[in-house]
DNA sequence: CTGAAAGCGCTTACAG
DNA sequence: CTGAAAGCGCTTACAG
């Protein structure tokens, strides 16, 4: 492979000349260009980045931390973060960490060792696991509220209780929810949203009527088995995920329950598949490309030494209206 | 930030005993270890990779190039690739390409200056566009036969044979078919399938029974609304994925046709979702994850400088029989 | 506008 | 077992 020292020879040039040619050819005469851009064409001369990323301490490099890579809601932001990556002349290193605790500190230590400039923690924040981002550029991207560093995510409290509100608002007054694991951040604040929006209603809401899931389709499925045995169910269901409620939805099927003629359902998250089930799910959707995009520019910012203009940059969620939800018979 | 030159003044050893102690201990005494372990607990010392990767010519950096991150099947199978990379000290380099050559180039530039050993490609393998991988350290994952380099994938022709030969078992004789597009290389082995199922069954497949798609939810859907727009009808539609699948049932549904009552349905993949429509999805399951797995070991051992024993890696497939498909009343 | 030289942080023959 | 030194491929003050 060709370094620069060869193009140097053969251009007839110094390495240093040939260096601007290439970094600041507004720094170069003409003739010299020219001399340059015929020996790096003739040699197929390629810049080693490796040693320009040393040479430059700067990476152009991020790591972007998601639990797990096979989900369509972390998909669809990392798809964001791709974009503004390739926009800012950034990579991003993927770090699917799969709540391996050893996997994500391996990660982190890529920044400290200068491989990446910086980090993307795509989930809520974990105190203790995660602290050791402070003295790291990091962003946090669809976490929750009181993240210790700068952040981009929706209002979850105000959301569930956007969703909740809106199958009040259909005359629902007993409204079940499956919820992701309960020391899941997003599954405290969701919960809040959805006693805010019963009480705000004046309604009560059973405790029994909560159920415990963890966010995949299984546990969807599950929790409504959970549901079916209440002696005492309610008309509709809230489900923190667009997988759970597919999962639930499936389960309820099964059991001849119709939906939403029986029972309503609303998701959380708006995944392509949302449209597709039967009936077509009443959901939140979450920005999720853009924040994704948001979040990366952020960290862009911070990189190049700016400090961030907001520490939480909170976007719109958006309740979508499809078929799952019917007033109470 | 400490260098490995603070570490070595704190110890009051060389830089060199210092680099030893860390990377080759063996050579170092007992004495030296002891010293240098505590200077560098100290120090806070990490070493600085980007500095250790030029030095060594070595990146422990792959790129995985992928059309569209956020498709489940490819996701599942770089959750193969990763597994395999935290195996083996490697990290990957994300390359969500959009179909966009440029991107495309960019990342291939990627490997070619020295900032990744080597490189996955997730699709079929494109003719012209990625004939500048035969110099490079390059697997191809899920791609079809006959791709110029190293691959890992399935008989697609005749995993497409059995999901056609399935249904003819359960005594379909008219049998459509949704494509993706019409040039791709997977179509072209799986229509290949769909044709000699067929035809070894002495069925003919009328022309107007085989509608082009792209592989997306949506072209499913619109897929199916061409099929109900056929006179001659067929009782089975094999689909040439499962989102086209899960896109097709949903129109199907809701132009009041029952699956599989009326008509029955074939997928490929097995997705997650493929378990939870309504009905089951009856598909061919490719081994994603194991395709990565065994897709990024190949490329690992190229990058040792061993030459793969197989060009070709071609994994076992699956039918997996499920409620969307009955025989034809 | 150009070149000689220092140096980014490490590793590794070489000599002891 | 250890250290002095060269060097990986580039960039950038510095001097001209």
């Amino acid at each position: 492979m060709a370094t620069i020292r060869d193009v140097s020879r053969e251009a007839g040039l110094s390495i240093a000349t040939v260096s601007r040619a290439i970094s600041h050819p507004e720094m170069v005469s003409k003739a010299s260009l020219v001399k340059v851009s015929k020996a790096i064409e003739k040699l197929q001369y390629k810049p080693n980045l490796s040693s320009q990323k040393f040479r430059k301490q700067r990476t152009y490099t991020i790591v972007v931390l998601v639990p797990n890579i096979a989900n369509l809601f972390f998909t669809e932001v990392i798809s964001g973060i791709e974009d503004a990556a390739a926009k800012h002349g950034y990579h991003v290193l993927l770090g699917d960490t799969r709540d391996n605790h050893q996997r994500e500190k391996d990660f982190i230590a890529l920044v400290e060792s200068k491989q990446a400039d910086g980090l993307i923690q795509l989930r809520p924040h974990l105190p203790g696991v995660s602290d050791s981002f402070s003295h790291l550029k990091a962003v946090n991207v669809a976490g929750c509220a009181g993240t210790p560093y700068s952040s981009v995510r929706i209002d979850n409290k105000e959301a569930a209780e956007k969703a909740v509100g809106y199958l009040i608002s259909q005359g629902h007054t007993r409204i079940g929810v499956i919820t992701g694991l309960k020391d899941n951040s997003h599954t405290i604040e969701r919960l809040q949203g959805y006693h805010n929006a019963m009480s705000a209603a004046g309604l009560v809401a059973d405790p029994t009527w909560t159920i415990e899931g963890d966010f995949t389709l299984l546990s969807g499925w599950q929790g409504a088995q959970a549901f079916m045995r209440l002696k005492d169910k309610p008309t509709a269901l809230f489900c923190m995920n667009d997988e759970m409620a597919i999962g639930a939805i499936k389960a309820l099927k099964e059991k001849g329950v119709s939906i939403p003629d029986t029972l309503s359902v609303v998701g959380f998250d708006d995944l392509p598949f949302a449209n597709y089930c039967d009936p077509a799910l009443t959901t939140i959707r979450q920005p999720a490309m853009n924040m994704g995009v948001k979040a990366a520019e952020v960290l862009f910012q911070m990189i190049d030494g700016q400090a961030p203009q907001q520490s939480e940059y909170v976007l719109p969620f958006e309740l979508i209206v499809r078929d799952s939800v019917k007033a109470p018979k």
